[in-house]
DNA sequence: TAAAAGTAGTTTGGTACCGAACGAATATGC
DNA sequence: GCATATTCGTTCGGTACCAAACTACTTTTA
């Protein structure tokens, strides 16, 4: 199977794929496919591992609650069933982790007065201290993550995983 | 920001890519790094959401737990801080996750002869049956996820994955 | 206008997951 | 050869996360 791959070189290949690739060579898989979306958790987890022992804990943030102060900055507010979605959380999630965050002092909650059932949550001043002070770092550790690549690189994996999303979504 | 962007055509961006302009625009951010990075993560949580749903779940799987038959059926038997690294997960979470598939017969458990401390895991013949059957179904799932990619454009994705993820390893 | 249906957030029970502390087995230094 | 350091896997305490049941509120309907 390496040996006759089409495009892809086979020294550029992860470890991982290569044993795959001796593994299931002679099925009649979707190679392309499975590289693609495997490739999409094996990033995501590398990623993710990092920014949490590198960026977020010095500031006792989880990735979840570094993305829910994200999202309120961008949005300046937001309604709990919207934030939820945003962040790819279950509503239930979300109750405990906006629970450990008003608790911080980082957001707040209000219901609306035209629907005591909905729920408005925004940050408070000091969550915003805190994401603006995150996110600089964050941003700068996503550059080191993606430093391999070049600028138009860079737009076409975002463009790339664009469309995978829309088509998952 | 979004008027001077250069080759990325605004009306294909996510909605939350829109805001993220809209809000930070004006800020000197790396935004072709947080474009690139973030969509990472957006594709990741997209999938594994609908993967464990509609693949996974009638199997009485996690995506974890998935990732573990998988990586054990590529490789047929591995160390349990092995199976770990290449699972992306704490040795002490693999712990866990090992008895709940032991307790269900699907992997065993052996101490090495000539290192008491190391254990080597491998899949039992239930463990493989359930692999062999529900794999194929996974990698169609893949094909759906990245129906709207040609091949190219999928080992172009695998690609600058793979050298993300190298960067971040 | 009152019962039924729907909707939003919370609670609950359970798994997944991590980091740190631990104990057993092996390797190392003197 | 024995203390020390190292290296395994496991245990422990805690957070994150989900689905389903639940509560409170609102809308529909007759």
């Amino acid at each position: 199977m390496s040996s006759d791959s089409t495009s892809t070189d086979s020294a550029w290949l992860l470890d991982a794929e290569r044993d795959v690739q001796r593994r299931l060579g002679g099925k009649q898989f979707d190679f392309q496919s499975l590289d693609a979306i495997a490739n999409i958790y094996r990033a995501a987890a590398a990623i993710r591992r990092r920014a949490e022992g590198e960026v977020l804990a010095p500031y006792g943030l989880s990735f979840g609650a570094f993305t829910i102060l994200w999202v309120l900055w961008i949005w300046d507010d937001m309604e709990t069933s919207q934030l939820a979605q945003e962040c790819n959380l279950a509503k239930g999630t979300l109750t405990g982790m906006l629970n450990t965050l008003e608790k911080r002092g980082l957001v707040e909650r209000h219901r609306l007065e035209s629907d005591m059932r909905r729920m408005m949550v925004c940050l408070t001043p000091d969550g915003e201290e805190v994401i603006a002070e995150v996110f600089p770092k964050f941003n700068a550790f996503e550059g080191e993550m993606s430093a391999g690549l070049t600028g138009p690189e860079k737009e076409q994996l975002a463009d790339l995983l664009r469309r995978v999303t829309k088509n998952a979504g």
